[in-house]
DNA sequence: TGCGAAATAT
DNA sequence: TATATTTCGC
């Protein structure tokens, strides 16, 4: 819809050769003014680059940082600027693409740079995709679980089309191991729970899954940890049908599991966003360290390592 | 709105 | 060619 209008009817113009005014949409003026907003940032502000590196601060670890860092492969300063006038780093998501016909150089803006998808970052990938189930995992969901700064839902169905693909041909070619041409793919392992579980076989399972953000550091065993606010992944429906009742009573329980898990010295974490509690309808719960799952009977005594071991 | 398959771009 | 990105029907 237009946001002006011609006073001058269009016989009339024609007539008398008058170039009407050009329509000019919201999204004309809302681009527009982007333009210029970011054409005034990237004069003052100098540094895109490191802006893009501060956008993952949250992350800690060793393993993080490179996760980090490796996830774009950064061409040039120029491709990079930042539309939204946030300058912290929860926001690479508003660097946008516009496009690249621009003969005008007020309009030339940059593209995101193209999402390198590394070991690490797969390897994440393939975590998420496990705890969700292959069956009900989608992008967003994937996205948010994933919880790495600046990931798109773009990027991840995309890389989910990809591996979907991948697992199709796997699956075909039954166990045979070794070459196939995709060595991003065969560096993780597919878990052997994609195989068929009763989390999701039947597609009323995995309902929630109790994941990590905001970490903060804390000292713990001398090694580093990292406490965080719980957030609940929901999928599906009925939470009335189950033992706990509520939201809030798995976030209790998830928060009363993982407290134990961290004092517990049996279990090695290096770092507390590896731990994932998954609750199914029955109650039933399934704990995910790093690559190791647990099938937990509500009491941690009762833990016993029980299938998957990478 | 957002998923997924297919088409397209790099 | 591989794969990232966009498009489009649902």
């Amino acid at each position: 819809m237009p946001l002006s209008q011609s006073l001058v009817p269009t016989e009339l113009a024609t007539a008398f050769s008058i170039t009407p005014e050009p329509y000019r949409t919201m999204t004309d003026v809302t681009r527009a003014s982007q333009d210029t907003l970011s054409n005034l940032r990237t004069q003052s502000v100098k540094q895109p680059l490191n802006k893009l590196n501060g956008l993952f601060n949250g992350f800690k670890s060793v393993e993080d940082e490179k996760l980090g860092d490796e996830i774009f492969d950064i061409e040039t300063e120029e491709n990079v600027e930042i539309v939204d006038g946030t300058v912290d780093g929860s926001d690479l998501r508003k660097l946008r693409r516009v496009d690249s016909g621009g003969d005008d150089s007020s309009t030339r803006m940059s593209k995101r740079p193209r999402l390198v998808w590394t070991p690490q970052l797969h390897k994440r990938f393939v975590e998420v995709v496990a705890h969700l189930g292959v069956k009900s995992a989608v992008p967003k969901t994937i996205m948010q679980l994933m919880n790495v700064e600046g990931l798109t839902r773009e990027n991840v169905a995309s890389h989910l089309q990809k591996y979907r693909l991948y697992l199709k041909r796997m699956q075909g070619l039954s166990n045979e191991g070794p070459s196939s041409s995709d060595h991003l793919f065969d560096s993780t392992p597919v878990p052997q729970s994609f195989q068929e579980s009763s989390w999701n076989g039947n597609g009323t399972g995995a309902i929630a899954m109790a994941y990590a953000s905001q970490m903060v550091p804390m000292p713990y065993h001398g090694f580093e940890m990292h406490s965080h606010q719980f957030n609940m992944m929901m999928q599906q429906r009925d939470w009335s049908g189950n033992k706990f009742g509520s939201v809030s009573a798995y976030q209790q329980r998830y928060q009363d599991i993982s407290n134990q898990v961290i004092a517990d010295e049996r279990f090695d974490l290096q770092k507390k966003s590896d731990l994932s509690i998954l609750f199914n309808p029955d109650s039933q719960i399934k704990m995910c360290i790093g690559w190791k799952e647990w099938s937990v009977d509500q009491k941690l005594e009762d833990i016993e390592v029980r299938v998957f071991d990478y």
